[in-house]
DNA sequence: ATAGACGTTCCTTTATTTGGGACGGGTGAC
DNA sequence: GTCACCCGTCCCAAATAAAGGAACGTCTAT
């Protein structure tokens, strides 16, 4: 299964062995496979498949089991450093603007930090009016759509804790169950749609990131004046927002839910 | 720093390409460099710098950033694949033939499983006198050589919990306190030196295996009976045992401590 | 304004990679 | 038991792919 590698990717030129090295590696992804096999499916000949496979193995990039080749040692290393090294800002940057872009609204992206979430940047749209959060701000994790759609894979205890606390005073029962059951909600449908309470008619719609590991690292939002997101707006750019959302989770390496 | 890679890798030949490439992840592993600069450290000229790291890139395996090239997304993915791909016992076994070659002792490899270790293999060595535990077995983890050895890293309350758990029964507290001074001393030395407490006068010398995350995934250890293991030949194979604990985690992409 | 550094593109030469072919070993069928 | 098939491995001549010199545009620091 598995894409049949049947697009002629654009491809740098000048570096064919490089490729089909790597293009090995994908093969490699979905489980050991024979060397052998390497090269009908990769159309090289057999010798070549050979030469780079083993090239690969001096490396650590592949390891050798009974049923072929598979993923090796090396990736370990270089799957931990990455996850240092990598600025997922930066990876979202590209996306966000094309959402921008094609929405016309400001785009946030966020992380989570304890129980408050950090904006880390933002992509101002066309809007004339703007909203006034900018990169660097915090904010109690459970008062912003940014900060719940950080928070829809903890449990109702959490999200029960995390509301208290962004209302500093203790909330009634009633308003603390209905907060669980707006997550609940927005759990089911994967995606935030947030308005303020602080009155000030600030909505938003938010959808997490996941990283390789599926767990959501970051979270992307559109924010406007209710006048401008009305209702009908939302439902038009919700899914928009989603797909945005799911191309920066294929940019850091997530492979959809397994 | 790492090692300079001064050696002529013996290296599989008709594959400068893909070695240069891969040298280049190397260097990058070290954060984000320039173009210019691969250029210089790795000897090649600068065009062809650039058309490996433009492929790199392309692949998703290199990021831009304005402090040059890090680490790209791909590596996050294939990171945690490779994680569940890889045997860790496979791995290990290469190095367990050769500590038992030289040592001429039985060397077994284990795993935690929750508060038990599990023997996953073992090499038995030129021994006439075999230890008779066989991969697959089970035993409370505070009991064996190995089991220490995996809880090197766990708090002093969990040791003590183990402890009881292995102990069945309710052991003085005498006995707890001077099990977690013995724990001390094995953390201290990074190796766990233990003696059956069953009477059957099996010794071991163990050590635990970390992977590319600096945890504990394995341990290896050194079994036999206190009559062959006195405490002089014990006192030799330590450090082999250690230094084979050291391959295998470099095997499995454990950077050291950092 | 100038000099230096970086990233990028183009083009020719060269050396690297390619793949056919052959060998040895292992496995399963007959 | 033999035979056929498939695997991984090695060798070598041919040809293609990759190397790197040179030149350009841009940006920054001097």
């Amino acid at each position: 299964m598995s894409d049949s590698d049947d697009s002629k990717e654009p491809g740098v030129k000048g570096t064919q062995t490089l490729m089909r090295a790597l293009d090995i590696m994908d093969e490699v992804i979905d489980g050991p496979i024979r060397a052998a096999d390497l090269a009908r499916k990769l159309g090289m000949s057999k010798t070549t498949a050979h030469r780079l496979v083993q090239a690969l193995k001096s490396r650590n990039y592949l390891a050798v089991t009974p049923d072929g080749f598979a993923l090796g040692p090396k990736l370990l290393q270089l799957g931990v450093l990455a996850t240092e090294q990598i600025d997922f800002v930066r990876i979202a940057r590209p996306f966000m603007e094309l959402l921008s872009e094609r929405s016309g609204f400001c785009v946030f992206v966020g992380k989570r930090e304890g129980d408050f979430s950090r904006h880390l940047d933002r992509v101002t749209g066309t809007q004339r009016l703007r909203v006034a959060t900018a990169p660097g701000d915090r904010r109690p994790i459970a008062e912003t759509g940014l900060g719940k759609a950080l928070l829809l894979d903890e449990d109702e205890a959490t999200w029960e804790r995390l509301y208290v606390a962004a209302k500093g005073g203790k909330p009634s029962r009633a308003a603390i169950n209905s907060f669980i059951a707006e997550m609940r909600a927005h759990k089911a449908r994967g995606e935030v749609w947030h308005d303020s309470e602080l009155g000030d008619g600030v909505r938003s719609i938010a959808t997490p990131v996941r990283d390789a590991k599926g767990q959501i690292c970051i979270a992307i939002s559109i924010a406007s004046a209710a006048h401008y997101l009305t209702d009908e707006v939302r439902a038009t750019l919700a899914p928009q927002v989603m797909r945005s959302a799911e191309q920066i989770g294929a940019a850091v390496g997530y492979n959809g839910p397994r």
